[in-house]
DNA sequence: ACCCTTGTTGTAAGCGTTTACAAGAAGGAT
DNA sequence: ATCCTTCTTGTAAACGCTTACAACAAGGGT
């Protein structure tokens, strides 16, 4: 009796380790490879004796399908990829985790990253993505390198930029107006009558949504013949630590702002706190704005007015444009969400 | 002159498309597809003039390597899933952070996937990460269907079970003692002459870190000849409004605890939050603790009495139990981690 | 009876890599 | 010179699946 052949003697060891192929299915259900795998993929183009054939040889050898075989075969990989600046911000987080429930009620699996606010890093992680295998990707903001968008392009991978809302641009976007909201806040405010408005803004580089903040501050202020002076605006990371340290540096000036918009919700916590920690009363002697509404806002003493913006929708809107995009229908390219402004105790009129 | 082989027209579509392969570089540089696969994996086994050769092929057909390809030959797919329960939750958002940052710098992809607290999820959600390709796998906690262990096992899929300290169990985990450190919060109470001791715990159902952090509250209790009774527990989801809602009710009580033990942070936000709305002094009337120690505890008035947990330091070591074990290289099958219990100003002595 | 659909199944050629093995070259020891 | 190593490189066979195509059967209409 001759030895096995090679290949022969590694189906048998395979089998030892219990690692059905599609082939060990088709053999003990008695049909072909074909058939097994319409049954998985397409199941009412086969005929219901075959399938349950099929099923039952899949449950006796516990099979299991193998990704890399079906991605390399169908040129899909199921998989959807994003790039996140961070998961420490509940707002991210909440939107990923919509998108994510989106995507596995859709058979799709999330591939994650997170660029840390760095574009360099997020060109990095886009790449380490693409090259593992994406139907589809998700980013936030507009403002990248345009070699990524190129390496989509070319890839043919379809993408969409969340957190952002840009009806003129070429790149798919789904979210809200940045620019226009923060002006919104601003006017809210000095509507109120207030005139002497500081800002702590996030890292505006690298970071279009936080540079569109300040701006649309700036410009509601100058329709007004208001100005955002150098000493009334201060860039900081995103961190309730930074907000404290800020507000302070803020409230030193003479005279001092009456109200602090703030980038986003953490560092207006920040301000909260520390304001609470310098005694001095909000909103009595200065108003206090987020951005975001998270959950705590509307739990803290006074509580936060601030944008609510709906990331839940917006993760899943995400995800629904991709799915649409990769089975070839058609998707708007820009999608815009509105954002409320909520008003709560942290702002009232300017002292007297 | 005879019409192109189907094969050919197809490898010239591919190529107009752009989407180059190995074989494209090979031919471009002159060399083996065996060598440019040694080039892009064991860059020194080629010698430094080949591989100058393949390095400007490979730029200037702008290649990308196929990582389904490379998963089916090499049978490594440079991926690792986590299924956490939620990422909602500031505590996994940061453990996630952590980890995918040291994968990445390892050259693996992180998959995720949530659970929403329910194990027949987190079982479907592993399943299709692990028919995705997986390398390893990260778990939160150690209670599960043992079909979902036998299905590692059977793929021989490396795993590590987070957020729990098991040294006795075959299964790999890394955390802390979930219930001795419960036991601690208590003693601390205790200790202070608190009698009267409530406690707001997660939903214990498939949550096995809840379940231990009650256990422990009641056996530290028990040791004092205290007992938690069936109206000084109450059971709630992981929100701040439940807190809040629960917290009433314990206060409800005659007589009402002097302290209250809460399952997490975000419970014990909820509980300060409504004493704070009833107009309950807190530690004077009340002392309360959380369990985490997230960014906002500390900056909490009163800042809130919490146990301190190092998610980000326990991602980052469940990353590299994973990577060792990929490699075959040697790691704990247990590894535990310090919690420390942070005494802030939520907590004194019971009232007079 | 014949032709045309429609539905179901099998055959086999890929998909783009990795890697065992073979082969050749270069160098060193004898 | 000869034989052994050690280094490089190429050849070609997997990896496990999908899918175009062919083949055949079963009706339906004429």
């Amino acid at each position: 009796m001759p030895a096995p052949e090679p290949t022969v003697r590694k189906r048998l060891q395979r089998r030892l380790a219990d690692r059905p192929t599609l082939h060990d299915v088709a053999a003990l259900a008695g049909v072909s490879t074909a058939t097994v795998s319409r049954c998985l993929n397409e199941a009412d183009a086969v005929r219901s004796e075959l399938r349950e054939r099929v099923q039952s040889a899949i449950a006796e050898l516990g099979y299991t399908r193998h990704g890399a075989a079906r991605a390399l075969a169908s040129r899909r990989t199921h998989a959807i990829g994003a790039v996140v600046p961070t998961l420490d911000n509940a707002i991210f987080a909440t939107g990923i985790q919509a998108m994510q429930d989106r995507l596995s009620m859709a058979g799709y699996t999330l591939l994650l990253a997170s660029s840390n606010y760095d574009v360099d890093e997020e060109f990095k992680q886009a790449r380490s993505l693409v090259e593992r295998g994406l139907d589809g990707l998700m980013l936030i903001g507009e403002a990248r390198p345009p070699g990524l968008y190129e390496l989509l392009d070319r890839k043919e991978i379809p993408y969409v930029n969340a957190w952002t809302y840009r009806p003129d641009s070429r790149h798919p976007s789904i979210g809200f107006d940045n620019r226009g909201s923060a002006s919104r806040i601003a006017s809210y405010l000095m509507d109120m009558g207030h005139t002497r408005i500081a800002m702590i803004a996030g890292l505006t580089a690298g970071n279009d949504r936080a540079a569109e903040r300040l701006d649309g501050v700036r410009a509601a202020l100058a329709e007004r013949g208001l100005e955002l002076g150098g000493d009334r605006v201060i860039e900081s990371a995103y961190a309730i630590s930074e907000g404290r340290q800020v507000l302070r540096r803020l409230m030193a000036a003479d005279p001092p702002p009456t109200a602090v918009i703030c980038g986003n919700d953490v560092l207006a916590y920040g301000a909260l706190f520390e304001c609470h920690a310098l005694g001095i009363a909000v909103p009595d002697a200065v108003s206090i704005t987020g951005f975001d509404d998270l959950e705590l806002a509307a739990e803290l003493t006074p509580a936060l007015t601030t944008m609510h913006v709906p990331s839940d929708v917006m993760g899943r809107l995400a995800a629904e444009y991709l799915l649409h995009k990769i089975d070839g229908l058609p998707a708007p390219n820009a999608t815009r969400l509105d954002v409320d402004l909520i008003i709560r105790g942290s702002t009232g009129p300017p002292p007297a």
